[in-house]
DNA sequence: TTGTAGGCGTTATCAG
DNA sequence: CTGATAACGCCTACAA
C-alpha cells in the first residue's frame, strides 16, 4: 500500500476549509455550499482521491468483507457456489475472501481465526469432510458474526443453513435403476461421515428397502475424495466381485466418470452390462460417450441464497428470526449411461 | 461486525495497566517482566481476544491483502491457478480478494477501482478478453500498487509478467499432426485480441509454412469464448465445408470436447478421419473416448511464481528492479484423439 | 454554512 | 520495566 495516497486533510488543506467540510462535501451534504462541494470533488477528482475504506471500516466496524469457506476451488461444483455467492454479494457492496480448506480440519480452524482477526461481516461455510466438532463456528456467531452453512451440514450447530435433499436425489437414481430393470445396484460412496455421504447413502438404501431388494455388504464402496484418481481403485473393487454389479450409483461426477472408463476398460458395455449415474450434472458430463445420467444441484441457486440469507442478517443484526434451513430439490437426469425406462 | 470485541484496552483496564504495556506483553517484549506477560496473555486467552487487523493496517498503511482479478473462476485452468497463488501467498500471511471480470472490461474497471479503495498492497491479473486499454492497470502501479499480469499478456503495459509460451505449445501440436500425416488441418481459434489466441493462431501458422502446407482461410474460425456451447457452432461450420479439414487443434479442452462431440454425431472416427488436439489438460479429458490429446500448462506453477514474484516486490518495495518476463514451457501430450506417429 | 473535538484499535516514540 | 501521547484516515455530534 503505497503511502502517498491522497487524503480528505490533503484536500482540505489545499482549499483551505477543514477536513469535515471535504468529507461531507464528498457525499453531496444538503447544507453545504454548492461551491464548496464543487470545488472539493473537482480536487477530489483531479487527485484521483480515493476514499480509504480501512479507516471507514475501523470507524463503523464494519468491513463490508464476507469470508467463504469452500473445500476446495477447483471442482465445478464449488466454483460455480462461489459464483452465485458473488453474484449477489459483490452487486450489495461486499468483498470476499474465499478460504479453501482443503477438507483439512486444521486449515478449518486456522481460516476462522484469521477471519474473525480481519473482522468480516459474516461466513459462509460448507465444511471439509474431516470437520467432526463445530466450535470454531460456534465461536465465529458468538463472536456476532453471522454464519450460513451450505450444501454440507453441520449437524447441531444452529446457524442457518442451505442444503441439497441428497437423500432424494439418490433415491430418485436408485429407483430409476431399479425401474429399468437393475438389480444388483451397487453404490461408490463418498468420504464417511459427511453429510451428504450419509444423506445419499441413506436414500440408497431405502430405495432397495422399497423395492424388496437385498442390500449386500460388498455393493458399498467408500471413495476417500472427490477426485477421478479416487475412483479407480474402489471401481475396481466392485467389478472384480464375482458377482459384479449390473448398475452403479457414484458420490458424483468425477468417480462415476472413472467407473466409466474401468468399465469399458474391462470391457462392460454401457449401459447395456452395467448402468451408471453420477451426481452434480458437471458441465462435461453430456459430452462423454455415452453421456452420462446423473443428478443436478442447483449450484448457481445455492450460493445465491445462502448470500441473501446472510445479507439479511446483515441487514437486522439485532433481532434474531427462527433458524431458517432451506433445503433444494436435485433433478435426477437420465441420457444414456443408464438403461431408459 | 461485533461491537462487543475485546481490545487491548479491555485488557489493559481489568489488569489495571496500560495499553501499550499489554500490546508488547502480547508480543512478548524482552523488557517486560514475565509475569506481566503472563497475565496479560493468559486474560486474552481467556477472553478470546482475536487483535484488530484492521487497526493494525491503518496504522501500518500496509493491508496484507492481494486482489486477484480473473476472467472467470469456474474454469479449471483459473482455478488452478488461483490455488498455487492461494498457496504461496495464504503461506505468507496475505489474505486474497478473489474478483472476476466475466470477461467484461466494464466490471475488470470497476473491479480495479474497488482494490485501490480497499487498500491491496498488490494485485495479479489476468484481462478479461474485451479489454484493449490498460489503463487501468497503470493507474494502479502509479498508485503504488505493484502488478503481476499472468496467462494472458497486456502488451505495451510495463509490469511484471508470467507467461505461457503459447506459439510454442500451437507450434508443437500442428507440427505433430503434420508429421502424422494429417494435411489439412483447421484451428478452432478463440475470441479475437486475445494475446493467447493470437500466439496460438501464430503458432498454427507457422507450424504450417515450416511445413509448406498452405492456409485456409475457412480452416480458420473463432470462437467467441471458451465454454462447450461456444465450440458447437465453430465446429459445424468446419466439419460441413465441402472439403472439411482432417484435424482440428482447438484453442482449449472444452472446445476441443465440443469438436469430438460433433465429429462422432457426423459420423467422422477420432482419430482415424479427422485428428483433434485441444489445449490446457483439464483433469476430465483423459477418461475421454478417445482420450483428447492435448497441451498441457503448468497452471499450479503459473499461480505460484506469479505471487512469489509478487511477494518479492512487497518485501522490497523502493527499488525497482527490471522487468521480469517469465515464459513457461507448455507440453503436447499425445493420447488418442489423434494418429499416433 | 463550516469548524472542532473525539474516537474507532493499535503501536512507535519518548518519558519516567 | 511501564505509562502517556500521538498518529493512521475518516466520520459525526456539537459548537459557532
Amino acid at each position: 500500500m503505497s503511502s502517498k495516497r491522497v487524503t480528505i486533510s490533503d484536500i482540505a488543506q489545499k482549499l483551505n476549509i477543514s477536513a469535515s467540510t471535504v468529507s461531507r462535501a464528498l457525499k453531496n451534504h444538503p447544507a453545504l455550499k454548492k461551491e464548496t462541494i464543487k470545488a472539493v470533488q473537482d480536487l477530489a477528482n483531479k487527485l484521483n482521491y480515493q476514499p480509504n475504506l480501512l479507516a471507514l471500516s475501523l470507524r463503523q466496524k464494519k468491513t463490508n468483507t464476507i469470508g467463504v469457506i469452500i473445500p476446495e476451488i477447483t471442482s465445478h461444483f464449488f466454483s460455480s457456489i462461489i459464483t452465485g455467492i458473488q453474484d449477489v454479494l459483490v452487486n450489495s457492496g461486499y468483498n470476499i475472501i474465499i478460504c479453501q480448506s482443503n477438507e483439512s480440519y486444521k486449515e478449518e480452524l486456522a481460516i476462522v481465526e484469521n477471519l474473525l482477526r480481519i473482522r468480516v461481516d459474516g461466513v459462509l461455510v460448507s465444511p471439509s469432510s474431516r470437520t467432526k466438532k463445530f466450535n470454531h463456528f460456534s465461536k465465529l456467531k458468538q463472536s456476532g458474526v453471522p454464519i450460513v452453512v451450505f450444501d454440507r451440514d453441520c449437524p447441531n450447530l444452529e446457524v442457518d443453513k442451505v442444503l441439497v435433499d441428497d437423500y432424494d436425489g439418490a433415491f430418485q437414481a436408485i429407483d430409476y435403476l431399479i425401474k429399468s430393470g437393475c438389480k444388483k445396484i451397487a453404490h461408490l460412496s463418498g468420504p464417511k461421515n459427511l453429510s451428504t455421504t450419509n444423506h445419499r447413502l441413506q436414500g440408497y438404501l431405502d430405495a432397495l428397502k422399497k423395492n424388496n431388494l437385498p442390500v449386500k455388504e460388498e455393493y458399498i464402496v467408500h471413495a476417500s475424495g472427490f477426485t477421478h484418481e479416487e475412483g479407480i481403485q474402489p471401481t475396481k473393487t466392485l467389478l472384480r466381485l464375482k458377482n459384479p454389479p449390473d448398475a452403479i450409483f457414484a458420490i458424483n461426477d468425477c468417480i462415476a466418470i472413472s467407473a466409466m472408463y474401468i468399465a469399458k476398460k474391462l470391457d462392460f458395455k454401457i449401459p447395456e452390462d452395467i448402468s451408471i449415474i453420477g451426481f452434480d450434472d458437471e458441465p462435461h458430463t453430456r459430452y462423454f460417450k455415452p453421456a452420462l445420467s446423473t443428478v443436478w444441484q442447483p449450484v448457481y441457486s445455492i450460493g445465491m441464497l445462502s448470500a441473501r440469507i446472510l445479507l439479511s442478517h446483515l441487514k437486522n443484526p439485532d433481532n434474531t428470526p427462527k433458524l431458517r434451513k432451506e433445503i433444494f430439490k436435485p433433478e435426477l437426469v437420465i441420457r444414456h449411461s443408464s438403461i431408459k425406462i
